[in-house]
DNA sequence: CTGTTAGCGCCTTCAC
DNA sequence: GTGAAGGCGCTAACAG
């Protein structure tokens, strides 16, 4: 890695004149065209890259921090964006120079990640859609700056979360006020305990009103729509088709609404669904038929974790905070009002 | 903007001792307790956040790149995630410390985010979804570093881009080797040109075929869903509705799978669909029916992208440099062989 | 036209 | 236990 200083050296001039020539100021300085191509071309030769962490402490404005934002490339991959975009906006609401790094990790492989990045160059890190493994190591390890989590309770570090539980008991109030008793869940075998919390919350409240869901009826499949399809087709065939289904993901749903047209089960005629949606509106309202769903604000919990680090960071609110959003419930087609 | 200097003045030691006590080794170094704690509260009270780029300068490795990617936060959010995932995959292989800030603008306002942000502190820029007018004000400006333009061609610029033209082409070529005459597009009134070329392919290649689309059946429309609900509702109305659409994206088609829907129109039996892919397959794969499309490779071109960048940092590569991808096709139902 | 110099904020070595 | 000093790479006065 070359620096002004040998530039300098082989060009036989002062590692200022270089520098001047490399930003550009050559013509404004008057420095004469010969000694300009030389600082050019030597440039070019030893790859001369610019050291901006050293521009920046000699002339960038102070108030400057470098945030990460940790996410876990699984099926949620389509919401990254949305939360970014809440993050940046409210990082333009902030009239700082803030730059957001933007780390993609694998599930339960968080630890892989952290190690590879340089952490101790941020400011601060937000991590989204942690599984337990990844929760057990972050416990586990000293970060040395704050850490917003995105809907992930914890003792140790602050986040921005949602009342689960509610939801999941709201959608099951949902099918009961309608008298529909017959209920399934369609679920993930896995290790995040949000997605268990949701379904919790409606298998409880289906239990106090007298009608528990039947083991038979908790249907597990992994995070794809093809793997929804399946799980229909298995049901319908083993007839246990119930009256009422709650998705994990809109994901799921899709894959639900496939497999049922193929069948041709009627929706919400015969079956109505509901599920979490995680993803744009528009795939859920013009889905056939739209999509019943708990929609996750995911902008908003972009700003609100953006907003949260900043104040952890000028210290303005204690470490650990926790803060809430509230999820959106929107009514489509495919289980009306 | 406090700094460690400050501390030490205020707690009466060393610098030296603050940097200490705040990078976690007082223990080690046996400072005593009493003064780590004053550190500690006076670093608190004068609300001290650690300069990252000091941090760096002192202690990173060299081989380090800053690189922003710009990105414009329209319709096409959704791919944004697939493309990060994708530079990220490649900065990984790269064993280099590669810092990526992701950096969101709004449609025909790059200038906007490009004054906001430092882009002298930049080895390079990545630059996704430009506008006619974003194009404009990139050409007519100068940026110290190498830039790489994400599908969209430039004299000036180097860029990742597809053969969109061809793509067009085939896409025509689908229908008219199955003997279907009567097409249509569904396309947006916007200055993104790489819509605009495959378009323009669809519609020379029925041309030549001796079966120029007729001016009716190109329709216009926002980015949205729901407008291309409407439009498909009143070509129907107008009795317009061709053999066969060709939709700019998948958004719009999953508008005009639903509007069939509604509308009794039977697909691919009245009218067969084709769409460009930019969502996740899985979007695509289960609609109903299943849309055939050209999926654009989104992670494949990210990691394109840095690898051109981090050549053009190296000067391995002439700045400006063009590499094409090849775009995916997939048949589904709305459109089978 | 070009060179000298003084830091930017931080960490580390060495000395006391 | 703590302090002094040097230097990371770069820029901007200022001095010729």
């Amino acid at each position: 890695m070359s620096t002004i200083k040998d530039i300098a050296k082989a060009a036989g001039v002062s590692i200022a004149t270089v520098s001047i020539v490399l930003n550009g100021k050559g013509r404004e300085r008057k420095i004469s065209q010969e000694t300009q191509q030389r600082i050019y071309k030597i440039a070019q030769d030893l790859n001369y890259v610019p050291n901006q962490s050293a521009k920046k402490l000699r002339s960038a404005k102070k108030d400057s921090y470098a945030i990460a934002f940790y996410w876990a490339t699984d099926f949620r991959i389509n919401y990254l964006a949305r939360i970014t975009l809440g993050i940046q906006e409210e990082i333009m609401k902030q009239d700082k120079a803030i730059h957001l790094t933007v780390v993609p990790y694998k599930v339960d492989q968080l630890q892989k990640q952290l190690d590879a990045m340089q952490n101790e160059f941020f400011n601060g890190i937000i991590i989204a859609n942690m599984s337990n493994k990844d929760m057990d190591y972050l416990n586990s390890i000293h970060i040395p700056c704050p850490v917003v989590l995105f809907n992930r309770e914890s003792d140790k570090y602050s986040s921005v979360t949602m009342d689960n539980y509610t939801i999941g008991c709201n959608v099951a109030k949902h099918f009961i006020d309608k008298g529909i008793f017959d209920a399934g869940v369609l679920t993930h075998d896995t290790s995040f305990p949000i997605m268990r919390t949701w379904m919790q919350g409606f298998l409880d409240t289906f239990a106090k009103a007298g009608h528990p869901v039947p083991e038979t009826n908790i249907v597990l499949c992994d995070t794809s729509s093809s793997s929804a399809v399946e799980a229909t087709k298995k049901l319908y065939a083993e007839k246990r088709m119930p009256r009422s289904l709650f998705c994990e993901s809109d994901v799921l749903a899709h894959g639900v609404l496939y497999a049922c047209h193929e069948l041709g089960v009627a929706i919400p005629q015969d079956m109505e669904v509901f599920t979490i949606g995680i993803n744009m509106a528009e795939f859920n309202d013009y889905a056939i038929p739209s999509l019943s769903r708990v929609d996750i604000p995911m902008g908003e919990i972009g700003q609100h974790c953006l907003h949260l680090m900043v104040d952890l960071i000028e210290k303005k609110k204690p470490n650990p905070t926790v803060q809430f959003v509230e999820g959106k419930e929107i009514i489509g087609q495919s289980s009306p009002r």
